[in-house]
DNA sequence: TCCGTAAGAGACGCAACGTCTCTAAGGAGC
DNA sequence: GCTCCTTAGAGACGTTGCGTCTCTTACGGA
């Protein structure tokens, strides 16, 4: 018997989790399905993760690299935030709500790391607008800066269908161009 | 022994999964838990609601009203507005993140009720302030109408802590009230 | 060659699910 | 006031999946 070892079994591991996350979901994958699949014992995989949600993201963690890694550089801000809600949009379709849902349930520790990310993202985008002298400042509220974001994160747990792309455009022309563009101070 | 039925036994049944989701969490809720602590068997619960989740909810309904019942109604655009994030924050603070994120993952389909309704009391606010002149026009973009409520939201759900009203302000000083206000027309 | 680590496999006890069964309380109808 | 029918109260039951524990044995390092 070929007996796998180290990183070899580790993405034998992390496949088998993949796999049967996209095939049952977060709410019937089970430790004992993954090791089934993955032609091993229970231990194998409690020897890494210390639990179903561990195992899961660092499963998603592998088969998915960071968003973080190029942050889109399109040349105006628009495209820029598109670009970036895209692809939010579409890594969080292929997981599905349930297994977000799942996830947040039992990993609640996880989540606040996940999104201050994109936090930085977004403050690269506008400080290259701001420097390209699309918009006046780069120094925009937090509040404003992570409103697309996490409006469309929002959109994404709550719906249950796939976000249309008119919502993305909604949330850049509508919502976000406007507030860091013009930024007029209220007169009251 | 008495022997309750009906309507009593019912909001003993509710106040039961009440005190029992403020104490232990939802998590840690079980049927059995609730139905020893209202002194009662486990079908009596499961002949009214289908699981845990059906139940909670119910527990969670027929402990607070409705927050559609009376809007704010101060006078102010801000105030109002700032009044509906207020009682938002409020009422989901009492429940607590882990209790949300597992109804979420729990029922999936229950949500999308629960978020639209403030769209509507959103609206009404809105209509108000532009009866009143407060602000140029009622006919706001959904997105900008529902940016407040769902960014209070998606903070509530990812922020462990309770959230402070820096925040609420914020929402409503930086993102709303320059987008309803002036709503200036990007010139580009 | 020997030894120690860990893979592969599965038994184990536990907790909670949701179903099923049983007894008896207490309204409704006569 | 008696009978009947619903259902409360209580708990047994089988199932599932968790997380731990145990055992044998492959294999890489010294």
């Amino acid at each position: 018997m070929e007996r796998r070892r180290g990183a070899e079994l580790e993405t034998v591991l992390l496949d088998a989790a993949w796999d049967e996350l996209m095939e049952v979901g977060y709410a019937q994958l089970t430790m004992e399905s993954v090791a089934a699949r993955a032609h091993t014992g229970k231990q194998v995989l409690y020897r890494r993760w210390r639990n179903r949600a561990e195992l899961v993201v660092a499963a998603m963690r592998h088969h998915t690299g960071s968003i973080v890694d190029n942050v889109p550089d399109t040349g105006t801000l628009r495209d820029d935030v598109l670009g970036v809600l895209q692809r939010m949009a579409d890594r969080f379709t292929t997981l599905g709500p349930d297994t977000i849902h799942g996830l947040m349930a039992e990993a609640p520790d996880l989540d606040p790391e996940v999104y201050r990310r994109m936090t930085g993202v977004m403050r690269t985008v506008v400080e290259r607008a701001a420097a390209r002298g699309e918009i006046p400042t780069a120094d925009v509220p937090a509040q404003v800066l992570t409103a697309p974001t996490n409006l469309l994160r929002h959109e994404i747990f709550f719906t249950h269908e796939p976000v249309p792309s008119s919502i993305l455009t909604s949330l850049v022309d509508d919502v976000f161009l406007p507030l860091v563009s013009g930024t007029p101070r209220r007169s009251g």
